[in-house]
RNA sequence: GCGGAAGUAGCUCAGCUGGUAGAGCAUCAGCCUUCCAAGCUGAGGGUCGCGAGUUCGAAUCUCGUCUUCCGCUCCA
């Protein structure tokens, strides 16, 4: 661990040194995991978002784009399920350290003290008694298993009461009356509960049709926005199933604990994409979805750092998952998932809102809520994925015959901030005139950097550490016959070439378009 | 949220047992040279995370707080 510990603060340190992520609020002592983007950071994040919405948007005549907001009507954190399964009430064991979902140790208690403890008095009876046993009238009369189902139903009434309440007091009072221990340090000295709402909220008066018409929710996925503008978008489009629905945007989270840099933050950001299709051919789409999105990490992250992970249990909403795990400094982890959510948030939808959200199919002559498989993948986590693999520290042969350290970013051309340092060989002699002339032809089309201070050796390894691609340099020779250096960051190998060869050269070898094409 | 560790210049750190801050690199200006970092001269830059306490005096001791890292926990 520590040898990939260190690879990630030296990641972690090189992000903020050539500013591409700084910690949110740094001023102020900084604010516990938000991040913030810099110029290198922007341009990157800028990048991947365009490589994929050209790769999803633009590319598949059968996927639209949209931009829903932020804020939405609290209902639809109802209908989606996350109200409820946001919401974890949490209590510590202050021996064990362990912390524990208050409701499932209420529920373990009633599951494996009571009820095992009566249904063993009933086994018990049943073998006593034989083929005359009576299981009602048994527990009805049997003073000690009557005793049990009281105070099972006792506990069960106050715990149902206290979660529909939100009592988190009252929950902490059932665990003390019940004497509930931990299982590991076996004492009853236990936290408050304390909950934990993983939605972020804030007011807005008066929204019609809510029982508590003031509090609002940050979206803590995107999905919603679109699943609510279903119908909205496929009349104004004419979409035919199966379509999609892209989009990027914030969403926000509060994490118990993110951690990690910004692979888990409270606000991040998600690409996401909801394929509807015809109930019944899901799995042919999320088989289909599943390789389309590799296939897409693929062109710029290396397969032996990718790998697909099928989740063990499914969330409520879905029938199919998979992830896609990058190979982080800090174990594979998930990077994007695929899940084929059934029609279970379409028909929440229309079930809460009272709308049909149905597709009219023309050949079946009938209409249904369409199923739905979501690809979603986070924007920071994949920026996260192309520094960390990026990132590389290698001995190279110096000017004098030895060797020397150079940190280089290995961002892949078509995704690095900058396309093109322009280097003007010296601070003299008309170098840096001709050099700008050069960089006000290439600076509509690529991102350009212009440097002409110290030696050229020091430039190529900064901007090597900021993964810029390519170099130009411009010599005394430039001046005579327009030609110029071209050096690539991978190789470090040099060419020279005319100058007005170079914007078609940089261009190509830095389009995002031949990865999508391939 | 709990436990452990840490926080001194942009970065990496030194500053031992309390006496009002240093180095290297980086930055900026100038010189020299020039195709793969670390030549010469000079300059700027620090509320010692923040707040309180002890003390004549705190970067140094105590407490609180914030942030980061590690472990636990949680994870749609």
């Amino acid at each position: 661990m520590s040898q990939t510990g260190d690879q990630f603060k030296k990641i972690i340190a090189h992000c903020k040194e050539y500013g591409y992520i700084f910690q949110s609020s740094e001023v102020y002592d900084g604010l516990a995991a938000v991040y913030d983007y810099g110029p290198y950071g922007a341009e990157l994040k800028n990048n991947i978002k365009a490589y994929w919405w050209k790769a999803m948007v633009h590319a598949n005549e059968n996927i639209v784009g949209i931009d829903s907001a932020i804020f939405m009507h609290p209902k639809i954190w109802k209908a989606s399920g996350h109200v409820d399964a946001f919401n974890d009430p949490l209590i510590d064991n202050k021996d064990s350290k362990k912390r524990y979902r208050a409701d499932t140790l209420i529920e373990e208690y009633v599951e494996k003290k009571l009820t095992a403890k009566i249904e063993k008095e009933v086994a018990k009876a049943a073998k006593r008694f034989g083929d005359s046993f009576d299981r009602e009238q048994f527990v009805s009369t049997n003073p000690r298993v009557v005793a049990n189902v009281e105070k099972r139903k006792k506990v069960m009434d106050r715990f149902t009461a206290a979660m529909a309440n939100n009592d988190m007091a009252e929950l902490k009072q059932i665990i003390i009356d019940a004497e509930i221990s931990d299982p590991i340090s076996g004492t009853k000295n236990w936290t408050d509960v304390r909950q934990f709402n993983l939605m972020f909220s804030t007011q807005m008066s008066n929204i019609a049709g809510s029982e508590d018409d003031s509090k609002l929710y940050l979206r803590p996925e995107t999905a919603q926005g679109i699943f609510v503008n279903f119908l909205n978008v496929q009349k104004t489009t004419r979409q035919k199933l199966p379509f999609g629905i892209a989009q990027i945007g914030k969403a926000f989270r509060n994490e118990i604990v993110a951690r990690q840099f910004i692979f888990r933050m409270k606000e991040f950001e998600q690409m996401e994409m909801q394929f509807f299709v015809a109930p019944g051919t899901e799995m042919k789409w999320y088989e289909h979805w599943k390789a389309e999105r590799l296939k897409w990490h693929h062109q710029v992250t290396p397969n032996e750092k990718l790998r697909y992970h099928d989740h063990d249990n499914l969330a409520h909403y879905a029938n199919a998952a998979v992830d896609i795990e990058f190979e982080f400094p800090f174990g594979f982890k998930e990077l994007e998932g695929i899940h084929s959510r059934t029609d279970f948030d379409l028909r929440s939808h229309q079930e809460l809102s009272g709308r049909k959200l149905q597709y009219f199919d023309n050949e079946k002559n009938e209409s249904y809520v369409p199923y739905v498989v979501e690809t979603s993948i986070g924007v920071d986590r994949m920026f996260l994925s192309v520094i960390s693999n990026a990132f590389k520290e290698e001995e190279v042969p110096d000017a004098k015959g030895g060797t020397s350290t150079r940190t280089v970013l290995n961002i892949h051309p078509a995704l690095a901030p900058v396309k093109v340092a322009v280097l003007p060989l010296l601070k003299k002699d008309g170098l840096p005139e001709a050099s700008r002339a050069i960089m006000d032809e290439l600076k509509y089309d690529l991102n350009c950097f212009y440097e002409d201070k110290d030696t050229i050796g020091k430039r190529y390894r900064r901007q090597d550490a900021v993964g810029t691609p390519f170099c130009i340099t411009i010599d005394h020779q430039t001046l005579e016959d327009d030609t110029v250096t071209l050096r690539d960051r991978d190789s470090m190998k040099q060419e020279r070439i005319n100058k007005n060869a170079l914007l078609d050269k940089v261009k190509a070898a830095t389009s995002m378009i031949n990865l999508i094409k391939a």
